[in-house]
DNA sequence: GTCTATATAGCGATAGAC
DNA sequence: GTCTATCGCTATATAGAC
């Protein structure tokens, strides 16, 4: 098998991995096992663990900025795009009650470790912020866009959390259902300081 | 020294170790070094890790209870004592800021791990999620109170992980402060429906 | 490029002296 | 009740055969 094809089946195995079972309690052989090859193999394609991460973090932020741009890319307004980001949690309703946000869990993992590549996992969230920011600004000017943006990743953030402890879908429901109202009163204050937006 | 009180100490220094370095990177090596005793004493008090994880939560669930009852004692209104819970995210942002939320953290790794503490850690949230439930029984009636208990904590964990991600005090006084105001308008909306409630 | 075998270190846990 | 010494296991990482 050429080189490429095992290096991103590694790298696809321990993005799963991390996700479920956390960084440090991913072990190489668990890795092997499902990717299909040896431990030593491993060294070929990647000098340590901390190598892996790095590699996992860079493939999320690519899959992230192209899945952000598709969505730039739709016929949408900035209101139904930012409808969209919070569909993420009833499309990912599944995984989520099971092991969280994958972004949120990543960093505060990396947090308690003290590890370097939390800056780089951090970018992952800088990316929501920053589009949900550039969708905000055109909905209801710059002022306050980046504001809007870190509230609403921080109630997504919660949100993930709580139905992870709790397991509870109905609960998701409920509040995907409050943050879009949230999303409407914010554009309906929006149009009756500044008439002429949308 | 007595046995309850150098089992008092690891606890201690467990609880606090587990929080700043999570459960799993934290070694008997560095509860030991905290406490000042060996290692091969912990089996004299403890007979497993998971054993120390159960009395660690053990004392935080005391811990609270002991809390929320201090809360309960004073003589606030309902109103009054939600804001009280509001406002640890100001009294411990440093920590906050450093390593996240102590129960939200701790029932994401036990999650990953699959750790068979997930229930009691849960307890945790649940503590929090009946007393503000109760309050908000007071505050708006018994109808809306178990999902305003879950919103406001949903809302809490949102802001306890993007503070720790971003290492953002800033963010955390502005969402503290939109809680607040959403907090007052709960009430009026209550005192409109119901205006002999209060 | 992938394998087996192994080095090295740290972990949780145990045994037994004091 | 606390210590030292050590077991058994698993982890990351390396060396070298194929």
């Amino acid at each position: 098998m050429p080189k490429a094809a095992t290096r991103q089946h590694i790298i696809e195995a321990a993005d799963r991995l991390f996700y479920q079972q956390g960084f440090e309690h991913t072990s190489f052989a668990d890795i092997a096992e499902n990717v299909g090859i040896s431990r030593g193999n491993f060294y070929h394609h990647f000098k340590s663990k901390d190598d892996i991460l790095d590699a996992v973090i860079a493939q999320r932020l690519t899959n992230t900025r192209d899945m952000l741009d598709q969505w730039e890319a739709a016929e949408d307004g900035p209101e139904e795009r930012i409808r969209r980001f919070i569909q993420i949690l009833i499309v990912n309703q599944t995984k989520i009650l099971r092991y969280g946000c994958p972004v949120g869990t990543l960093c505060g993992e990396l947090a308690k470790l003290g590890h370097p590549a939390q800056a780089e996992a951090r970018e992952l969230f800088t990316l929501f912020r920053t589009w949900l920011g550039y969708q905000f600004t055109r909905l209801v000017g710059p002022d306050q866009a980046d504001e809007l943006a870190m509230h609403l990743l921080a109630r997504s953030q919660g949100v993930a959390t709580l139905a992870n402890a709790f397991h509870d879908e109905f609960f998701v429901d409920q509040e995907v259902k409050q943050l879009c109202e949230w999303l409407s009163t914010q554009v309906a204050k929006a149009n009756l300081e500044h008439p002429t937006v949308t």
